[in-house]
DNA sequence: GGGTTCAGTAAACAGTTGTGTGCCGGGCGC
DNA sequence: GCGCCCGGCACACAACTGTTTACTGAACCC
């Protein structure tokens, strides 16, 4: 199947590494839409000319900045809540995890956070599309739970919306608190978890039936 | 006291109208850290050099947009809030009256959504500290139903937070319904409506002891 | 070993940017 | 009515931007 890497491009997919790492961290003081192709070479090394062969755009770069970003998440999700069963527990690990991945890629929460709201259409749609797979797939593993019996798709699907946007606000914070402004690491991971408790709360007592009128 | 506006503050008040109009309709392209002086001052019809005499920066400006997008908002959420103390009528009011600011001001709330987490410090930090006015607030309103007799301030600020995030969160989903991206405006509604009901049903269950192990 | 492929180069292109200077001219206070 | 105030202007400055062009030279395939 897969043939030898090729020497060639095996350095062609290292110049395209440093150019992702270059962007990535000019990111921390700036956002995408301001970001320009020289800076990114100059912070490299190589000629401006040079990024074509790697990059159509900048924006062309934040769209794969945006895989790199969300994909290794996935499996943390998915251990986080599949570990445990027993809500506390549940809760603790999986603000744990988020705490962890945050210290371990803080520049990837970061550029998530920034753009996902953020000037470039392409990358927002990029990231609109992960968080939605996201968001199905937490509704999928809540729906194995005993609590969920009877739930209609549609109510785990907004369950899964509320855990992904509640995720993402969290590990913003937490990112915050690392670099000192905000409440601190502690204090966010608190409230996450009070915060967690309360919508797993709601979720026990939620009736089937419909709530609220209709559009 | 205030004595009269002087022809000339008049005049100067009306171009910084302008700058402030410009600068967010060219907002909705691009985020604040790549919007050019020039460019700003281009639409508006005057020459660069004119900025000064109102901002020392562009991102001066973006600080004078936090308070106009967020100021105003206020007095609706109080309403939203105060006017009705049954649950699913509060909610229906509550959601309704962001689908309606949203409409009336777009621009605002992408600018609001954007620059949350975006590139400019002093416009993220303004932002935040508004917000934080916001879950203050919600929280000081929501203490005074009889659900929350006995809650911690701690707990109530908790949330606070939450309601807030998650109206940002629906805001920003109206935005896009509004704009064709994503689900439409109705479906964004009835999840809306939805979360909220998720959370108001978890802080009816609250218990007021410590649920959840320390930091 | 010879020809081809291709990541990276240097140079030039026409625009753009933020900022500083000196100056005008109409509203203002006296 | 005179003189100052001050919002706005024109112009110049050096620095920077994205993109194209023709090129070099090393790794590659046969």
């Amino acid at each position: 199947m897969s043939t030898t890497p090729s020497q060639r491009d095996l350095q062609k997919a290292r110049t395209r590494r440093a150019l992702l790492d270059a962007g990535l961290g000019l990111l921390k003081e700036q956002s995408l839409s301001s970001l320009g192709l020289r800076e990114i070479t100059r912070a490299v090394g190589i000629s401006p000319a040079a990024f074509y062969r790697h990059f159509r755009d900048v924006s062309d770069l934040g769209v794969a900045l945006v895989e790199e970003s969300l994909g290794s998440l996935h499996e943390v999700i998915r251990s986080g809540l599949t570990e445990h069963t027993e809500d506390a527990e549940r809760i603790d690990h999986l603000v744990g995890a988020i705490a962890a991945y945050v210290r371990a890629h803080p520049e990837h929460i970061r550029f998530v956070a920034s753009e996902r709201h953020g000037g470039v259409a392409a990358v927002r749609t990029a990231i609109a599309a992960e968080l939605d797979r996201f968001a199905a797939e937490v509704a999928g593993l809540l729906a194995e739970d005993e609590v969920s019996r009877g739930w209609s798709t549609e109510d785990l699907r907004m369950l899964g919306e509320t855990y992904v946007d509640n995720m993402v606000m969290t590990a913003s914070a937490f990112l915050e608190a690392a670099q000192g402004d905000g409440p601190a690491s502690e204090a966010v991971a608190h409230t996450a978890r009070r915060q967690l408790h309360l919508i797993s709360l709601g979720r026990r007592h939620w009736t089937t039936s419909g709530q609220t009128s209709g559009a």
